[in-house]
DNA sequence: AGTAATCTATGACGTAACGTAAAGGTCAAT
DNA sequence: ATTGACCTTTACGTTACGTCATAGATTACT
């Protein structure tokens, strides 16, 4: 026989919230003449698995239906609840991509406008993005002979190669530029996506699926390749995103 | 000048919200000598200001600040903002990861229970590993030479070679066990846990950190391998996961 | 112009899960 | 007996409106 205030420290609740509790018929104690409300051991292990119920986000009302019914599938409320509350983590996914998305424009906007100018050539992007790179992909190749021998091949570039592997990136991009109008998943599209990622793998790093979404994501995320990018078409990077998504998800 | 069900339609809201929005001072409008609420042009456009707002999941409060003051810095808002949404977004990863957790324990108490009698070794659950994680690391690493030495090396091992690989395992596991008690970050346990990522690089297949995430939250999230694991010591599978996850957050 | 249909306005209550007083009894210790 | 900690019920506040209810204004149609 606990007291409520002994009740609500035990559970680390409030005392207002077993009242509340009380009060909708969810857990009701045996009430002593002095008004008092005394909980059973059995009362505290009911409200353990309210308390675990609503850890997981059920609403009161739920609750009492599955504690108050002894034929309640526990199991199948839980993947039930399970879906809802995916929903909800992909509606923050789209309202946080949303915000990323507004944020750029006003940094692309802004901070940018003046240093773009110094920006002599677009091969700049290539070699920012490899230092931005380079760390995880260090980590997620370890130090496979692979990866050394990616990073001596580009060290090893001449200003020739450069100039080269640049003009062969720029032809790939503007046979997607003039396929923009066209929907990502256009085979002709999806066709030069393939060629972009494996210009990467032949001249930078062996860019996997995971790594071509990172970049991807990238593109759009980070206003100075959003800003870079959509310099050569407006739209660009956005197209480029979609139409990489759509290459990745059909490629794993 | 339009009225209140002109705007609501145009602005895809309903009257009611307008009404509310007048109420509470966020969006009042001029009101005629009839009483009648007449929106001008530049109201629609603070109602779709405010729409913008309510979309990122800004609390009406939040958003009267926000447009009501003009030197208001809306990208900070929107920065500041899109932490609490992350936050948010942890919580129900958090949540949903457990009702993972405690679907396992029902599914892994019966459909586990009688095929666990005829898993003669803890070896089955490294090759089961292995053909899990196949796919992905081909993937991952493509077809490096590194990895393609990793699965020649593995399938030369010899039944000795598998013995003595699984003992070195369970000596590892053995000392993490000692220390079930010492927090995840303790320098000791956080000694074995790169051990146990060493043992699989040495052994099997080089184990970024990535996927040493992936296989700690495998370990939980399996029903099949937590069984397996939390065989060895109640709860070792859950005390594994946090302390690889916190081996990762420091290795990356 | 008369009438009906439609639109408008202002209350005011309901929602979910309590928080936060307020006003007043109860219990255990001093 | 007094004090302080704890108990009770009552009831308003919170969020962002939905949903009536009642009543006046406007518009459409005959």
């Amino acid at each position: 026989m606990y007291k409520v205030k002994e009740v609500a420290d035990l559970a680390g609740v409030s005392v207002r919230t077993l009242h509340h509790y009380d009060q909708i018929g969810l857990l009701s104690p045996a009430k002593a003449d002095n008004g008092y409300r005394y909980y059973t051991d059995n009362d505290f292990i009911r409200l353990q698995q309210i308390l675990f119920f609503k850890e997981m986000d059920f609403s009161l009302s739920r609750i009492k239906e599955i504690v108050g019914d002894p034929s309640f599938n526990e199991m199948h409320a839980l993947k039930q609840h399970k879906e809802v509350l995916i929903e909800k983590r992909k509606r923050l996914d789209k309202i946080i991509y949303s915000i990323d998305q507004s944020l750029e424009t006003y940094e692309g906007g802004r901070t940018m406008s003046h240093k773009d100018r110094f920006e002599p050539f677009d091969m700049k992007q290539i070699e920012e993005h490899q230092k931005q790179y380079a760390k995880e992909t260090e980590q997620r190749w370890g130090n496979t002979e692979a990866y050394r021998e990616s990073a001596k091949r580009t060290a090893a570039y001449s200003e020739e190669d450069w100039r080269r592997i640049h003009e062969e990136s720029e032809r790939i991009d503007q046979h997607l530029i003039d396929l923009m109008d066209r929907s990502s998943a256009d085979p002709e599209v999806q066709k030069w996506i393939a060629a972009k990622q494996q210009h990467i793998t032949d001249h930078f790093y062996n860019c996997s699926i995971d790594i071509f979404r990172g970049l991807a994501d990238m593109y759009i995320h980070d206003p100075r390749f959003t800003k870079n990018i959509d310099k050569k078409k407006n739209g660009f990077a956005k197209f480029l995103h979609d139409a990489m998504h759509e290459y990745c998800d059909h490629h794993q």
